[in-house]
DNA sequence: CTGAAAGCGCTAACAG
DNA sequence: CTGTTAGCGCTTTCAG
């Protein structure tokens, strides 16, 4: 619209044409333009952006004025990448963005970051390990530093990144590299207890995405929980780590029924009880069901999911305070994953005993 | 630089640096080292990083060998900042993440960036417009495109990022910028026809954040197709585009009931609904509600929830295609927006007259 | 295919 | 406070 309106009569401006229609055309406006434009030295525009103290009120004055003119703008990066000054960003690389359990994860960062004066850079990669590693490779230079949430990529790949710039792994450990990991352990202990305690002796844990370090977690701990306890535990999977996943498992259970189940994850969990409603069942009645993770609107489902829910604003947050260390030079002070605890939140779905009044909180 | 070393302070470590376990220390190796470790000219390592082709293949084996050993990682940005050959990233900016309704947005949008070889990047920034723009100005150098998703920023600073890269504005019009929005228009017509239809002819707006543009659009679209229709039109809020504000929301609505209600997201009809429900009320019985967006889960709350559905996958990936097109240098053809449907998705929610036989429970 | 050398846009060091 | 002059790490000529 305005584009070409804005021609400006003013111009003393030699033959260069400023610029054609919606920028990105004639090359981009240099330092140097800047400053003849100004009628000062490069450094002197430099030092304008870089330290606004350094230089006189009315220079800079000036040096914003044909920055503006000319539409110039820093380019922060290479500055920055050039003179290790750090460029204050921290890619955060996750292989599924859509998945709610990472709201609360990346709030914690964000918050965490800003403190420090950091932003936050996602770098998401719904697909394979190979479109992550590339994402990541693209961010990597530019960032000070690295966390990686849940990541698929194998654990010598991540030690290399983490030689290259520091990093820390979220929800998963790798030896060697910091790591900050939930305590699926305890929280799933509980669940097995709560669901033993209603007398459920058979209980079925669907499996999530085998490449999954957590899912791995949490079977080993429904497994070894259940033989502590003397619950019979069967295990049904791999599914997708969704709503339609959970769907198909449901499926395949029906075939042998079990009156407890385990959902790697929420969403699978409410795809599994939508489908056993539909084939006539009830739950808790016909099943207990948990999931993992206590995503946002569980409590609004029908009915009301338990899960087992994870710190993860906290994770988010503490695994940023300690990179933001990290970055600043910082020795990691221990060899083993900083674990926070995880714990059961019960809900209709897995309340067989007494069902309450139905008007939950 | 520090190669005067033995001057700095008390460092008795001398070479042992080598390998400790979290590495990040002894500065990033450059394309000299490389160079002087594999035996051949910088020039040919960088060749070797950025034209494979143009080097001989036992060269290149012996390059890689030792940049391996070094730990040496291309910097990318630098080199590609510098020579003006475009990153391949796009930047994602959005005000806040942790609404579902972006899911499906950046799907589409990371899907079609895939498609011409270009990562998101995303930036997001919860917080203040000053937030915003400063997560925008420091993604800005580094990436050949922009997507702005809801943004708060003024028209003027919108247009003045346009001015600098090629920028797409999502869920917004910006004169002068090129946008893609959806019809809210058509779906609220729908959506107040089928309340009329229904004999609801009292509706409230509860209305979200009053930068909104969005909220202007919908609430405008209830008011005019109310009026249109006969049908008086309340308005509540301002409140928080949450749960939270939906809640707050319904406790003032209860001095003034009204048939209809329809919320400015999908989010506050949640909570408001909680809430009616809460009080003894029913849903769609005391009151029909209707949310925008169809967040995921939103079949599963109770009772389900109708709501006002964006194409938004179509969204993402409609803008991302066009934005590349941009970047390749396609000008803008038509100064309008680009407009893409929106429907109407009828639950339980919304449905007074006949109640469906409920195999949902 | 490779090396030497001249940039690229920007910053730091050092006068004055 | 500002200009000059060396860099910075990487790329691009331009010869061989």
């Amino acid at each position: 619209m305005e584009e070409q309106s804005s021609a400006p009569a003013d111009d003393p401006v030699p033959s260069e044409a400023a610029q054609g229609p919606s920028a990105s055309k004639g090359r981009a406006p240099t330092i140097y333009d800047v400053a003849r434009r100004a009628g000062v030295a490069p450094s002197t525009v430099s030092r304008a952006f870089a330290r606004p103290g350094r230089v006189s009120f009315e220079t800079a004055e000036r040096i914003r004025a044909a920055a503006d003119e000319l539409g110039y703008r820093a380019r922060t990066i290479t500055r920055r990448t050039d003179a290790r000054e750090g460029t204050r960003m921290i890619a955060l690389v996750l292989s599924d963005i859509s998945n709610p359990v990472y709201f609360d994860l990346l709030r914690g960062a964000e918050e965490a970051a800003a403190d420090a004066d950091y932003t936050i850079v996602l770098a998401n990669s719904q697909e394979t390990v190979k479109k992550e590693q590339e994402a990541l490779g693209r961010v990597l230079p530019l960032v000070d530093g690295v966390l990686m949430v849940s990541s698929r990529m194998s654990d010598s790949a991540v030690r290399m990144t983490a030689k290259q710039k520091p990093t820390i792994m979220l929800n998963r450990a790798v030896s060697g590299v910091v790591s900050v990991v939930t305590d699926n352990a305890m929280g799933t202990r509980r669940a097995v207890e709560h669901l033993v305690s209603q007398n459920i002796r058979d209980i079925t844990y669907v499996a999530g995405p085998e490449a999954s370090w957590t899912d791995g977690m949490r079977w080993r701990a429904v497994r070894e929980t259940g033989a502590a306890l003397h619950a019979r535990i069967h295990r049904l999977g791999p599914v997708a780590p969704t709503i339609a996943g959970g769907r198909a498992a449901a499926l395949s259970w029906m075939e042998h029924r079990t009156s407890g189940v385990i959902c790697y994850n929420d969403l699978m969990a409410v795809g599994f009880v939508r489908t056993m409603q539909e084939h006539g069942l009830s739950v808790p009645r016909d099943a207990a069901v948990i999931g993992y993770d206590n995503i946002m609107l569980l409590p609004y489902v029908s009915p009301s999911m338990s899960t087992i829910a994870a710190p993860v604003h906290a994770i988010g947050a503490t695994a940023t305070k300690n990179l933001v260390a990290m970055i600043r030079g910082a020795q990691p002070t221990s060899s083993r994953p900083l674990v926070l605890p995880s714990k059961l939140v019960v809900r209709q779905s897995s309340r067989v005993l007494e069902t309450p009044t139905l008007r939950r909180r």
